[in-house]
RNA sequence: GGUCGCAUAGCUCAGCUGGAUAGAGCACCUGCCUUCUAAGCAGGCGGUCCUAGGUUCGAAUCCUAGUGCGAUCACCA
């Protein structure tokens, strides 16, 4: 039992010895730091039930606790705040309990049923930006955070490997590009695509400007430029399975999944499993087929076939075209339910997904409901704010995008700037030095974007650098090397221990024990959250409070044996957190920096 | 226009199911490296919590209306 949980059974135990009445629910809260105490109850609710004055139920309930808890050691009421002080001897006993376990906070998977996680769902036709790298960092920590409050977990991805803008890239290549490959040009291979990608957009300009200039309307224009019907004319024959056209595809796909690859490597996410749109939009087109027979969809006159959503204050909904080929929701509803068949035990799927598909989301959740599927309660759209430069918007084809390779180096570098100028690691070799810089360099960038409510918007400025001090991902893995370097040098006598009886902690000891004390329940709420932010300002809390620890008590210069133990073994423990906390935003963390 | 989201210090952000005098970081100013790593610590400066009503013993937080910004309402994805 918590101490929480005792002191509420407490507390409504002595509302009824001393009211006769029953409370339903205890306020507790962390007893502000000018006040004496540690845990606070607040007496205002309790009004509804006990009438009279605040301070004097105060004053009653807390005389109750001091003489019938044990770790209750004393009390003070201000106003309606009961501030209750407890014994050091429970914090040093909580210490014990956790102070060996290594994965401290997470919880045993205790549910058969699983839930997948989808992040990262890119086009094939150019390479990733900074957009995608906050859809993956989200996902992937939104994933380990289910996985350590207990769930059991399926990191997906769904490839968008088909469609108009594809055929835009490979026409584009098939026209203008000589042959290059990536092993011929040297370049990866989804950056040779986007090159493709926006030579088309280029040419297709320069169509519509002759165009009009032969007295076409823009509008027109954009209809008829040749490079646009030919690549419509690719999408017809590759939807028809025509041999050249789908061996073009397979080739230059494959060139992009191996340019993806380096690049998730590179910021140290991975996948359980992989889904095509290309796999899965026929399966889409028999569900919708079945759900037209059950009356769940109707046909229009020209042959689309619809959802009426008007009943559920939405509008209606196309899911299949007039020429019978499939839209993005036809294959999102063929996913879903592609998924559940391989994987028997999902019993909920997360898809993390910009804010300007909060729409597309609702419609897709309520069409599976009306499908009949009973995991379509469980699908939650993890919707996140978009990555808006000063500039505006992100575009590909103007070329106005932060890209997700060079980010990553550019934090590197300025990771290996800062790290030559403070000089602290001459005795490290080449090797070593090079993967300090990138754990530096990828905390940094991953910390900046998973502290924010990933429903806020970021504004990303390229020239102002992201920050090394105070709220950062650095200044967290400087305190871990800080501690790992106390441990090194510890020394410690394992046999040695502080007494849990008879002690004084000293103020900065306790609070840390306080702070440890709240992970189990940060990483749960995070999880019903879906927020990773909670987990980053947590870790910046308890960092916080240990280098006030640091610099303010001497540890290894501890008055005793015993104490010196115990604060070494503090730190541990402390470090070890901030490392379980991290993995949960996918951060690693520094022996020394 | 309909719907959804956001609005807190000069800037970037916290603020849990409503609770005490709204908190951090950056920037600016003052101190602290002969002591465990100064990517640090201690302190100062800085607020009509967008506005107006309402609910409540009590509102940054909940409700209503409005303002501003963004998204969305495609036989695009």
């Amino acid at each position: 039992m918590t101490l929480q949980e005792t002191l509420e059974l407490q507390v409504k135990a002595a509302i009824k010895a001393l009211f006769q009445s029953e409370l339903k629910t205890v306020e507790f809260q962390a007893t502000r730091k000018e006040f004496a105490g540690d845990v606070t109850v607040v007496v205002f609710p309790m009004l509804r039930v006990v009438k009279g004055n605040p301070a004097v139920i105060g004053e009653q309930v807390g005389q109750y606790l001091l003489d019938n808890v044990e770790v209750v050691k004393g009390f003070n009421v201000v106003k309606g705040f009961l501030n209750i002080e407890i014994s050091d001897s429970y914090y040093l006993e909580f210490f014990q309990s956790i102070k060996d376990k290594s994965n401290f906070g997470f919880a045993d998977q205790r549910d058969d049923t699983a839930i997948m996680v989808e992040y990262s769902s890119p086009n094939t036709n150019k390479p990733l930006h900074l957009g995608h790298v906050r859809n993956v960092l989200l996902g992937y920590s939104v994933a380990e955070i289910l996985k350590a409050s207990g769930k059991k977990v399926y990191k997906t991805q769904i490839i968008n490997d088909r469609g108009i803008h594809i055929c835009k890239s490979m026409l584009a290549w098939q026209r203008f590009g000589n042959g290059e490959t990536p092993s011929s040009t040297g370049l990866k291979g989804d950056k040779l695509v986007g090159n493709y990608y926006v030579k088309f957009d280029q040419e297709y300009k320069s169509e519509i400007a002759k165009l009009v200039a032969q007295g076409q309307s823009e509008e027109e224009a954009k209809k008829n430029a040749p490079l646009l019907l030919e690549a419509q004319q690719m999408l017809i024959k590759w939807e028809a399975g025509d041999e050249d056209v789908v061996a073009l595809w397979k080739k230059m796909n494959q060139w992009v999944y191996d340019g993806f690859d380096v690049t998730y490597k590179n910021i140290g996410v991975d996948f359980d499993t992989y889904y095509y749109e290309s796999d899965t939009y026929l399966l889409g087109k028999e569900f919708v087929a079945e759900g037209l027979n059950s009356g769940v969809f109707f046909k229009k006159e020209d042959g689309s076939v619809w959802c009426d959503l008007t009943d559920d204050g939405l509008d209606e909904k196309i899911v299949l075209r007039s020429d019978g080929t499939a839209v993005y929701m036809t294959q999102d509803i063929g996913t879903a339910i592609q998924r559940i068949k391989d994987y028997p035990d999902v019993g909920g799927m997360v898809y993390t997904v910009g804010n300007e598909q909060d729409y597309h989301f609702k419609v897709l959740f309520l069409i599976l409901k009306k499908l009949g599927f009973e995991w379509a309660k469980n699908l939650f759209h993890l919707s996140y704010g978009m990555v808006d430069l000063p500039s505006g918007k992100m575009k590909s084809r103007e070329g106005t995008v932060v890209d997700a390779d060079d980010l990553v180096q550019e934090m590197t570098d300025t990771a290996e700037e800062i790290s030559n100028e403070l000089g602290k690691l001459e005795d490290y070799s080449t090797d070593e030095k090079q993967t300090l810089y990138k754990t530096i360099g990828l905390g940094a960038l991953k910390y900046y974007i998973l502290k924010v409510d990933p429903k806020k918007r970021i504004l990303f400025d390229p020239k102002e650098s992201i920050d090394f001090q105070g709220n950062t991902g650095p200044f967290i893995q400087y305190t871990y090397a800080r501690i790992q370097s106390i441990l090194r040098k510890a020394n410690v006598d394992e046999n040695v221990t502080l007494s849990t009886v008879d002690v004084s902690l000293h103020d900065k000891e306790k609070q840390l024990i306080k702070q440890l004390e709240l992970f189990p329940e940060v990483i749960q709420n995070a999880a019903e959250q879906h927020s990773p932010a909670l987990i980053a300002n947590y870790t910046y809390d308890l960092v916080k409070e240990f280098n006030s620890f640091y610099q303010n008590v001497s540890i290894l210069g501890a008055d005793s044996d015993e104490e010196k133990n115990f604060r070494v073994g503090l730190s541990k423990s402390v470090s070890q957190t901030i490392k379980n906390a991290f993995q949960l935003l996918g951060i690693g963390v520094p022996e020394r920096m």
